[in-house]
DNA sequence: TTAAAATTTTAGACAAGCCTAAAAAATAAA
DNA sequence: TTTATTTTTTAGGCTTGTCTAAAATTTTAA
């Protein structure tokens, strides 16, 4: 069994390895966990010592085959937690990650398993993030970050990469959501940022913004 | 804040003074929270300082007014997402406890006061424990033990003062749950067996399974 | 390619929550 | 009422997860 902390640090380490591809830094980690240094690189022993990462000193880290999935599952438990939030309970999509956040250690495979049925097998949360299956089976999705389209190109929104409440609430007031169709209608080389179109009206965006919204292009 | 240990303890010490009236032991705390009296001790102290209880060496505790909102609102927590398992996701009486023993340390005034909506705003979770409202008020409800009943007398089911899987379970067996009618045929004044009979059948009972139904005699 | 800078690890400490063993206080019994 | 028993508290230790400061290693730059 693993405690709290050996969990998020799983979880922190997925998301990383996920992002970049490749093996983590024990900055890297650190940051992500909001800790020191010292403090990651003893976690990182616990969980080497106990099978769920590989680990050189000096060398960083990378989960194991049962590292990965016991991360997979509290994601998949963070994120159906989530659905339950947005589609039962009726909050707001920048409402509900803190809340899951605690939701998703709850220790229960028939909870989850009737959760699951109850919300009636959702594939995605409500940030458009894949919902894994209770096989750790994550289907691959086809996705561009609005960052990389081109002038005149277009695409439907199915995700968002940054999921911070501000963010959220910043796309809400240009009722840009899962679903939107996004067009680039004039985008600036020196900055990269944008003119856009969603459904009638336009908006100007900066990089930031663009470099965290996925679209399907179509 | 509180610890969950923290608030497991005051919990229990809240359970343990509404059984017996009074101020509560060290030992009866260690008994409760499976542990031994120098640990309750220790944890006893810590939340005498933090003033939600009160406190005198060798004298035993019990709950001050913030200490005792604390632990009704754990107990609130706890039986609005027993009353969810049972009723959303179709869990049995007797699944819910310890899933549910996790689930009521979730920080989220939000979540609650939504889930206590989503549920319809129950006033019993499924073993016919009143649920505490969002102010801590707990209706007063005339209940008795089965045990206190005399030969001829009935009473509808309204509760279950042990709530053990398998005392569930042995209930479920005979088909005994909240609103059965139970009528009290024979009593045994040496042990106080009794036979009692549920809808059209007769059962042989012991004394400790007549303290553990609570029924509202008619 | 060697010195400076950055990263990572180790060493030692601390709080929370538990333990055992022993001391202190309260209660029961002779 | 004095002794025996039970209850409760204290003392000291252990683990988890954190910290700071210092040492070790790797990377970068001169």
């Amino acid at each position: 069994m693993f405690t709290l902390a050996e969990e998020n640090y799983l979880k922190a380490i997925f998301h990383l390895e996920n992002d970049c591809g490749t093996g983590v830094t024990t900055n890297a980690i650190a940051d992500k966990m909001d800790t020191r240094a010292s403090s990651a690189t003893d976690m990182i022993q616990k969980l080497a010592d106990k099978k769920v990462i590989s680990y050189q000193k000096y060398k960083g880290a990378s989960l194991t085959k049962k590292g990965k999935s016991i991360a997979v599952n509290i994601i998949r438990k963070h994120r159906l937690w989530e659905v339950f939030l947005v589609e039962k309970l009726d909050f707001q999509w920048d409402e509900v990650h803190e809340i899951a956040e605690q939701l998703e250690h709850i220790k229960s495979d028939a909870l989850i398993q009737r959760l699951d049925l109850f919300l009636g097998y959702p594939d995605f949360d409500p940030h458009g993030d894949p919902i894994p299956d209770k096989n750790g089976y994550i289907k691959p999705t086809e996705k561009k970050l609005l960052s990389k389209l081109k002038k005149n190109q277009q695409g439907i929104c199915v995700g968002v990469k940054e999921s911070s409440a501000k963010f959220l609430q910043y796309l809400d007031t240009r009722k840009i959501g899962i679903g939107s169709s996004i067009k680039v209608l004039e985008k600036e080389d020196f900055d990269q940022s944008m003119t856009i179109q969603v459904s009638n009206k336009q908006f100007f965006i900066t990089k930031q913004i663009s470099e965290n919204l996925y679209l399907k292009t179509i």
